[in-house]
DNA sequence: TTATTAACTAAGCATATGCTTAGTTTTAGT
DNA sequence: ACTAAAACTAAGCATATGCTTAGTTAATAA
């Protein structure tokens, strides 16, 4: 019994994650959400009780859309390297092009959330660790190499990764391929 | 004629950094600056007209403080990639043990300013052309190259620069480490 | 149909924000 | 000593913030 919720909590999830995204935590007002969300402030808090939590809830979202959008090549069995620089430059275009809200979610987290919140690290950590295991499978079905080397360069991937949340926004597409191509080809020899 | 200032400029201006460089420009309050320079309200905005206006000093400030502290062998006429290691290495290790206020303020107003507010956009592009042309000179010194080859591998490495103020924000002191070495060796290489 | 429950609306609360201003103190030139 | 100019203090202003609450609407079980 009692009222029927009259929005679908996975799409306004998304929305705020979208409103989150574009502006981080801070910036994001309760207003903002209220508005990007399309419902009233009392139903986000009934819904996620506050705004941490809501921040939360969307960066695990962010995750799923990243794996959706851009990581599903690099979880096929025989992907390679040159999958690796596809994703790269795809998810950097992406955001030199500004066609996303705002670079990489996961590194604005990092960025911004002063205190670092434990759930918050936990969330950014295990998604570059799994980001990690992808670049090592792609890495191991191009080059032949020891574990310790394998380990190597795929932490080596994770920080290009890493860099590219700033580099783009900074450099020209061109600069952005060549600095990618450059990088990952540092694998292979 | 007039009374005279009770403070010194360049000592609150260095204490205005360090508060902006703590906390980034949107959670830095009036009320934080004036505690951590010393001075009241007014002085602040009689000194330094805005919030903002204080905030592109300060980015000044912390382009010479790192100049200062940390690029010294950098400059030097004969540098090579070893100096370049050992300022990666450096920088990186006083983000990851908290020994400076908040990683690289360059990268974090890149990430921060929404805008991205030309003035400030200007400061960190010239920056990273700096970093670059040291970068170059650094590897020229130590290794024969093309030019092309040496502008790539400069721009390489200004990339993994900027990584460093992500990576050494969630990974280890040796994993740190490891990475820049792996990095900086792909150029020799 | 009616009672109960939950979702809705909109107004409101305490506090924080960037910046200003009224009024006071200190300096230097006459 | 007197006056003008600039730096100081502290209070204040308009607005924005995260979150709550009083009151209303809608859905279901009896």
């Amino acid at each position: 019994m009692g009222r029927v919720k009259q929005f679908d909590e996975a799409e306004v999830l998304q929305r705020a994650m979208l409103s989150f995204w574009k502006r981080g935590y801070e910036k994001t007002t309760v207003r903002n959400l209220e508005h990007d969300m399309g419902i009233n402030q009392f139903s986000i808090y009934a819904t996620f009780k506050s705004k941490e939590q809501l921040y939360k809830r969307s960066l695990e979202n962010y995750q799923h859309q990243l794996d959706r959008e851009f990581l599903g090549p690099l979880r096929l069995a025989n992907s390679d390297l040159s999958d690796v620089k596809s994703f790269l430059i795809k998810f950097a275009l992406s955001i030199a092009q500004g066609k996303i809200p705002n670079s990489c979610m996961m590194v604005n987290s990092v960025r911004e959330i002063e205190h670092f919140d434990p759930v918050i690290r936990k969330i950014v950590v295990r998604f570059f660790d799994e980001m990690k295991a992808l670049f090592a499978k792609a890495i191991a079905n191009s080059v032949p190499m020891k574990d310790r080397s394998l380990d190597e360069g795929a932490e080596f991937l994770v920080g290009i990764a890493q860099s590219i949340s700033i580099y783009s926004k900074i450099k020209s597409p061109s600069q952005i391929k060549s600095y990618i191509n450059f990088a990952v080809d540092r694998i292979s020899n």
